[in-house]
DNA sequence: ACTTAGCAGATTGTCGACAATTATAATTTA
DNA sequence: TAAATTATAATTGTCGACAATCTGCTAAGT
């Protein structure tokens, strides 16, 4: 298994209240663009300032604060060309993650994950268009897909340093919505491409999966005027 | 200008201990794999703990070091495995920022490229098969066209966070030789489709010129014995 | 002789205080 | 009155020391 820098499980009291402070940042209740205290935040989590700057550092390391050298930290601020440039690399490494992962997969990696899908599928039926759905599942299959690669380095690019960011998008600028079936599906030809150790395809169906979702959140944003 | 998290000019303590650090690691100084002991490097860089820990938790962004919860942290290893993960992402992210600076450079930029080219085929011609030009001059190449995508985190990922890693590796396993004059042609071309806002054939070129590098460079371990 | 438990040493994580730098505001001057 | 300048205040960077944790060794028991 991967060591995640950032993310090893909350032992120490920088991971936790990095686990906090995550959270509160992605949520928006530390609101964007804002002046981060470190006095402030010190106090706020009951830590001292040493444990509490470790996890300022590994905030930034997540694109979710700025630092300017004896001129402190800012949340980072949303705009639709930020989110663009994002969704630019995530294209492109997803579907490097697929051609990686059709090649050095197990095969039963690639059967966990058609088990994984049809349960989706089951819930669904169930909670019709339900965001949840889109939240908790769409993030596992990428996630699989992408440590399927085996690619240390994507590992880390995708799932530690971008995951946060492309989250605290969602949830601020209100990515829900239904496109779930279509998602669905989506997902399963990209599987079923995997599952064939067809690279190639599973890379070109993911990225129009994920310009797709993309499109979509533009349009999003267009109607709320943005 | 974009601020650098990992490099802003070495002002503080801890941005110096970082430069240092790195330059030491990079040239093998520090030998890859061995452990890092706080209260050595502390003593040897004339420093405290708390810049230098700052200085450590960079040095982790940068995939120099990796580190594991009260027990240190350690030089990586370099391997042919990691060696080809890193090119892996490298070719995909370096293919997209030429697709982007198709589109994004302006045409000053441009031309300031083409000058610097025909500026380093003087030297070329001078120290033919030199090695320096291969350092200097093909990274600021890269460089260029990375910044031209505009692209926030492209940028990031590829001059901050892999950057130093990929030269540890061309310096400990002895990526020198020519090539050079191949490598210049290549060039040529990308800016020229560049030029051309065609940026599906820069991204092409580019994929191409980096896999020819990879192989370059596979031959030439092949060939240690490694 | 091998395994296991306990102990010593060292290392990392955390804390509170001090020094250096920067932002802000009051004050002075043109 | 507005701009420049100085002084104050707050914030960040740095330091040395203490506490919690892990590693390796010693010693006892089976």
């Amino acid at each position: 298994m991967i060591q995640s820098p950032v993310w090893r499980s909350p032992i120490t009291a920088s991971d936790r209240v990095l686990a906090e402070i995550q959270q509160a940042i992605v949520a928006g209740e530390i609101p964007a663009g804002s002046k981060i205290s470190e006095p402030e935040l010190a106090r706020r989590f009951a830590v001292s300032r040493a444990p509490l700057r470790e996890a300022l550092a590994r905030l930034e390391r997540c694109h979710l604060i700025e630092r300017t050298p004896n001129a402190g930290a800012r949340v980072v601020t949303l705009s639709t060309a930020g989110l663009r440039s994002l969704y630019e690399i995530r294209e492109e490494l997803e579907g490097l993650a697929c051609r990686l992962a059709a090649e050095h997969m197990a095969d039963d990696e690639i059967a966990d994950m058609r088990r994984l899908l049809d349960q989706h599928l089951q819930e669904q039926r169930v909670r019709e268009g339900e965001s949840y759905y889109q939240e908790a599942g769409d993030l596992d299959f990428h996630y699989r897909i992408i440590f399927g690669s085996k690619n240390q380095y994507l590992i880390n690019i995708l799932c530690d340093e971008l995951y946060y960011l492309m989250r605290m998008y969602r949830v601020q600028l209100g990515m829900n919505g239904p496109r779930v079936s279509r998602a669905f599906d989506e997902h399963k030809a990209i599987i079923q491409a995997i599952a064939n150790r067809d690279g190639e395809l599973a890379d070109l169906l993911m990225r129009r999966h994920i310009a797709a979702s993309r499109r979509h959140i533009e349009i999003q944003l267009q109607q709320m005027g943005k």
